[in-house]
DNA sequence: GCCAACGTTGGC
DNA sequence: GCCAACGTTGGC
């Protein structure tokens, strides 16, 4: 059982939008490292944090589960999806989701600033890869950051 | 909207 | 396989 954390626009895609939808696919990845994460090592029932990037409150806004693991991203095949791949082939697919769960949204949110702040965080893989938008949490950053939102 | 960081592409 | 050019991400 390992932990994440995905990243995604909330203007695009929010943590409300996910406690709405209850569950709904991670699709949209198109980083290598991201997809080997996505493609060899999520689980079902791992444990992420969804987080906003890219909007006016940045930071860790909730909580979430893996409910099926790596399949391939329907979206890079068809040619009038924004992130159709021409080459990637049906049977030697490129991009993969995973599905995620709705769990929780955060009682209270985590700000960038106070992730940066925190000791205890100093070594997540989020601030060292900044562009990475699926970052492995190990369990004590985990439990760091659950005690701070809940 | 700007700009720095950095991942990807493509020519050699 | 290197590296410059280019495109994208993401914080501010």
């Amino acid at each position: 059982m390992a932990n994440w954390l995905l990243k995604s626009e909330p203007d695009d895609y929010s943590i409300d939008d996910l406690a709405r939808d209850i569950t709904t696919p991670w699709n949209g990845i198109r980083n290598f490292q991201a997809r080997n994460f996505m493609r060899d090592q999520i689980q079902v029932g791992d444990n992420v944090f969804i987080y906003h990037s890219s909007c006016k409150k940045v930071g860790i806004a909730g909580i979430a589960k893996i409910s099926r693991a790596a399949y391939p991203d329907p979206d890079q095949f068809d040619p009038s999806n924004h992130y159709y791949d021409a080459k990637s082939l049906i049977d030697d697919p490129k991009w993969f989701v995973v599905d995620v769960n709705f769990v929780a949204k955060a009682n209270t949110f985590l700000p960038l600033k106070a992730i940066k702040a925190a000791e205890a965080l100093k070594d997540l893989a989020l601030l060292k890869q900044s562009r990475l938008s699926v970052v492995p949490v190990t369990q004590a950053q985990w439990d760091y950051i659950l005690a701070q939102i809940s």
